[in-house]
RNA sequence: GCUCCUAUAGUGUAGCGGCCAAUCAUUUCGCCCUUUCGAGGCGAAGACUCGGGUUCGAAUCCCGAUGGGAGCACCA
């Protein structure tokens, strides 16, 4: 028994979703599974696709996920080889040049008729494809011979090669024939030595192709497996939605939080961990179903609990002066029960409570700030005036968060479903909550995650202005 | 229209002919614990699409219906 190779092969013309991190994850842990070999692959045949700042940036994508490649190359590197294997094709009769319109072949296709085109003479045909390579000839491709005949209508005299004249964007104007999908693949995964390519079901359909290929070139065959495409409620996956939205300004760009992008994800405080327990979690089943992000939440909590700093944040805040307070220094603790240090706070008598926390109390009522004291409202106005009422704590209060006169202002922006379930844009996709936070936050850094005591789990970014911004991941 | 794939709780998922009056997670709700409405612990709720067949025995195999998805591109 050989080892098993997979490999990962985008298309280098967008940044990767969850969707790719799907096939990623399983191509990749796969390979490790059985000690094989995993091959990063850019399938770039399409010029008027590939653009060059994808190559980098899926890479980029893919490290953050934690996925490391044996072998990186791009299709359009074999692009000779493809060539003389269509030559093969041509030689044996297996491959015509075909001159009808799309339109036409659409409907042949359709009506299982097949052209005059399939008529020609393989010598005629070869010369016709070495002009169509070497010339600036227009209105032909490279078809294979099929079964006109086949119920599969991928199996009806599909698309090989095509001229596409833009440039491309490692290769230039070399060369104008390109190898389709249905080619390049098949030739790719058999000549890269890949065992057990993945894909997603829509090309269940093309497997005929895939092999009927290999079997006239009398190549190794890769043992195909087909798993359902990934689909989050709200979440939008294809580049066909989130562009317009991007152009819109609707979403921020392609790393706003309520993105299913890798980059979205990212920013949201979606560790790579999470996403993968998440991939590992679905499987590779062939049911279509559509998944609550919460599923994502729950293993991204479960990563983070223990591992991230509990502070007081407090939305809308308001005033409190507690009489007869006096000066203390408390300290802390960053987690209740791990070991994750502590902070220091100095208080006195002014603080800021949350407002709506307020609001359920009344005159005489008894709330304690956490960690501190028991205080009892005297008067609420547009600021309350309260008294210590011990430190002891008492049974029963509510512990609501609090900041001391050194705070310092956070928004924090809250992601909802980016779309209904018409696929229609929500306007309220994205809101954003005001507060105040312990001074001790400017410590932070840059992207580091927390957990905002009953708020729940944010990450902080810093502005070029040093003004802190969470986004709110989930509870 | 034709062809293919698919069908287990609200959402996912395990199940490969008997160990299934069905697993695990998520969700929601209780209780316990806790100086967070978080986490953790315990508990509850909740499913085999339908109809035939094969079999001593079917969630599991076969057929059909129905629902869902995909393909019928010179995109991948």
């Amino acid at each position: 028994m050989g080892k098993v190779i997979t490999r990962f092969p985008p298309e280098p013309n967008g940044y990767l979703h969850i969707g790719h991190a799907k096939a990623a994850i399983v191509d990749f842990e796969y390979a490790r599974m059985y000690n094989g070999k995993f091959i990063l692959r850019f399938d770039d045949t399409n010029p008027e696709h590939a653009s060059l700042e994808f190559y980098d940036a899926q890479k980029q994508d893919l490290l953050w996920l934690g996925i490391k490649w044996d072998q990186e190359y791009n299709t359009s590197d074999h692009l000779e080889t493809h060539y003389k294997l269509a030559e093969q094709l041509i030689d044996q009769g297996d491959a015509y040049i075909c001159r009808c319109p799309p339109e036409m072949m659409k409907e042949s296709r359709f009506h299982s008729k097949s052209c005059s085109c399939k008529n020609t003479h393989p010598g005629d045909a070869k010369d016709m494809w070495r002009d169509l390579v070497t010339s600036g000839k227009q209105g032909a491709i490279l078809r294979l011979r099929g079964d006109m005949q086949s119920a599969n209508t991928a199996m009806r005299d599909p698309a090989l090669f095509r001229i596409i004249d833009a440039a491309h964007p490692l290769k230039g104007t070399k060369y104008r024939m390109w190898p389709t999908y249905d080619f390049a693949g098949a030739i790719e995964d058999s000549i890269s030595g890949v065992t057990h390519p993945f894909r997603t079901k829509e090309y269940e359909l093309r497997d005929e192709v895939y092999f009927h290929i290999l079997s006239l070139l009398k190549l190794r065959k890769p043992h195909l497996m087909e798993f359902a495409r990934l689909s989050i409620e709200g979440m939008p996956v294809s580049k066909r939605k989130i562009k317009p939205l991007i152009e819109q300004g609707l979403v921020s760009g392609y790393d706003d939080p309520r993105l299913p992008t890798l980059r979205g994800l990212h920013r949201r405080g979606i560790l790579p961990e999470a996403i993968k327990q998440f991939v590992f979690s679905q499987g590779i089943s062939k049911v279509e179903s559509q998944v609550t992000f919460s599923l994502v939440e729950a293993c991204n909590r479960k990563i983070l609990d223990p591992v991230v700093k509990r502070y007081f944040f407090v939305p809308n805040p308001m005033k409190l002066f507690v009489k007869n307070a006096s000066k203390r220094t408390v300290h802390l603790k960053f987690h209740p029960n791990v070991d994750l240090g502590e902070r220091t706070l100095d208080t006195h008598n002014v603080f800021f409570v949350p407002r709506d926390d307020i609001m359920k109390m009344n005159e005489g009522d008894i709330f304690r700030l956490k960690d501190l004291m028991n205080v009892k409202i005297k008067k609420i106005g547009d600021e309350i005036t309260g008294e210590h009422a011990g430190d002891a704590v008492l049974p029963g209060t509510a512990k609501i968060q609090w900041t001391t006169e050194k705070n310092i202002a956070i928004k924090i922006l809250v992601s909802g479903l980016l779309v209904d379930n018409n696929e229609e844009f929500n306007p309220k996709s994205l809101t954003q909550v005001d507060g105040v936070v312990e001074d001790t936050l400017s410590a932070v850094k840059n992207g580091e995650i927390v957990q905002f005591e009953r708020f729940g789990i944010v990450r902080i970014e810093k502005d070029k202005a040093g003004s802190l911004i969470g986004i709110f991941a989930h509870k």
